[in-house]
DNA sequence: ATGATATTGAGACTTAATTGCAATGAAAAA
DNA sequence: TTTTTCATTGCAATTAAGTCTCAATATCAT
């Protein structure tokens, strides 16, 4: 593990600690092991993925026990659920990071990720004219990347 | 069945069996009926209501040939796969209907819809900057409606 | 250290969605 | 029109994601 997820994944640690000890639930060894498992993820995992990480990490905890903590992290805000990219629900680590919005080859599966102020700014706007308070926001583009364009045209 | 309604399905109708005989498949009576129900929803579905209301119209026709049909009608755009809401996946009837994104109430469910020319035309530059060819697009903001958040206040 | 109670794992269960197969039906060819 | 081909259908079996139950266990406030 890098130095930098390191720190992160402490501070990631004391967010997820204080989130459980508001709702007095309690941070159980389990719970620390999904985070760290999350964390050596690059960025998206799907529960699958997850269960096989953490046998891979010497620790066996039931599919039960990660499904149960989903709903935990997203409320949380540690991660959120990703862009529906095929048959699985995928999540992706949100902790420290920008919000971005994503450009999804529907071709190859590529996932450009990008950040537009102005498109913020008025999805805020939008929330305004209609009083309505927004939580979080997907934008969502599929279509052709460079390369399969170029390879679909010929 | 209203007047324009009627017009539209002759439309989509067209427009399906154009898409079917481009890929040599079959325009059968199942789904005629198929696209003729959906016609009939207001605007989102999902399978299982999609057989309820066949049934309702006395049709008796498969599951497993709705759900056979479900991709051939995303492939050909009369449908589009809608915002993840709940559990099952629903779709949107889109034939001959404007584009727009969604804020969704996370609270009570309600949808609004809203359409911004300026948050398009951000789109289509944010693509035209990655060399990105755009099929479609989905944005979906969640949050609180003007209803529900007052009531969350109190 | 103790006790109240949240949490866990295992496997049964639920439910959406897919698949195999024999019978059927649409539509191109004769 | 009839024949022929092969996509399509319905049914039931199957897969797979996700949820639930319950006895045993672990956490944490006191």
């Amino acid at each position: 593990m890098k130095k930098n997820e390191e720190i992160q994944l402490i501070n990631a640690d004391q967010k997820f600690e204080e989130f459980l000890k508001l709702k007095e639930l309690k941070y159980t060894s389990e719970r620390k092991l999904i985070l760290k498992a999350i964390f050596s993820f690059d960025k998206h995992f799907n529960v699958e993925e997850l269960f096989e990480k953490l046998r891979e990490q010497g620790n066996h905890i039931s599919r039960a026990t990660i499904y149960r903590a989903i709903p935990l992290l997203l409320q949380s805000g540690l991660i959120t659920e990703a862009l529906h990219c095929q048959d699985k629900t995928s999540y992706e680590n949100v902790f420290n990071r920008e919000h971005h919005d994503h450009l999804v080859c529907t071709n190859c599966g590529k996932i450009i990720e990008f950040y537009n102020e102005k498109i913020e700014k008025l999805q805020e706007e939008v929330c305004r004219q209609h009083n309505f308070v927004p939580i979080e926001h997907r934008l969502g583009i599929k279509g052709y990347c460079e390369d399969c364009y170029k390879k679909l045209k010929k």
